[in-house]
DNA sequence: GTTTGCATGTAAACGGTTACATGATTGG
DNA sequence: CCAATCATGTAACCGTTTACATGCAAAC
């Protein structure tokens, strides 16, 4: 989903600054599946005021640099709308570490080991992560953190079973 | 994984024209994690000749185009290595169902009901796929073939069992 | 007194996609 | 005869990231 969307979206939740946008694509429930930077939201946040699809409001606040509040407009609310019920582009999974895991004969073992424990390390911090999360408000987010623990639990528990198959010290039977 | 090391991991299975490297990204066992289209594998390969990591040989045939086979280098090899060996980028899953997912309230149920539906054939096709695709020639395929076959299993068996709650018919309880 | 958090934005660079341009061969 | 496959490449465009520029307040 492009980062104009994704901030349509959010702004269906409530009114929000670009930075508290960002804040909620890091730690929000959003985190796993978007992602976007500064450079790309308040660009974004520009051109959805042009085209009437947000509005702002310029908070000044004493001593502090203003803030710039954006609010969703009923034709933007239209278009989230349609964007959501048009065609979505697909999922997809980029994996740079199952690329390297294809060539797992030219990487030395012990760097393999440490690839493989270094994500195990990841999914297990995600999962904890998914796992301690609020429990969602409604319907949907319930949906989306459950598919998300589901297969991060899924994921943790195929890498560990495998590990030993790929990181089986040779020489150092101590360790 | 950028397009530039994804070719030259092609390479190190054996030359290969740049037509031949889509085919293998599109066909092959990389389809799931990787992905590229023409506009960038040219480019890709050019760059990589003029630095010295493949070499090309034009092969000219009789009432054909040229063909331009590509090598890996022993300088590409040991660049390939030291990608794999360094850190590598975070693995990234984009799920623009999940993001419509999280404002299932705002969608009508019809259109919810279809997009599971499919999402559902979507993760069924590829795990057929999967299943029948050839056994692994190594280790690491046959562990990232694996892995792909328990998580679109777990996809699939969590997508199905939740979908009655979503995509129950309220009035048209015949279908 | 230094780091973190709040807050906005721009410019250059990057990596990639899409569309275009070309053309012969093979299979239905 | 038409579509698909083989085969190469370029140019325009697009969205995004990264780095830069600025600055106050609160917490440590």
């Amino acid at each position: 989903m492009d980062v104009r969307t994704a901030c349509l979206g959010i702004l269906t939740r409530g009114d929000a600054t670009g930075y508290e946008i960002k804040k909620l694509f890091e730690d929000g429930p959003y985190h796993y599946f978007v992602e976007a930077s500064f450079g790309s939201i308040y660009p974004a946040l520009g051109r959805l005021t042009e085209e009437g699809l947000v509005s702002v409001r310029a908070e000044a606040r004493a001593k502090r640099p203003e803030r710039k509040v954006y609010s969703i407009t009923d034709k933007g609310r239209r278009a989230f709308v349609e964007a959501l019920t048009g065609p979505l582009p697909e999922d997809r999974f980029r994996s740079p570490f199952l690329f390297a895991m294809t060539f797992e004969d030219l990487v030395p073992n012990e760097h393999l080991k440490a690839m493989l424990d270094h994500q195990i390390a990841t999914a297990q911090s995600r999962l904890v992560q998914l796992e301690q999360s609020a429990s969602a408000t409604n319907r949907g987010q319930a949906f989306v953190c459950d598919f998300g623990r589901t297969m991060y639990a899924t994921m943790l528990q195929y890498l560990k079973q495998r590990r030993s198959e790929f990181a089986a010290p040779v020489l150092d039977a101590a360790e």
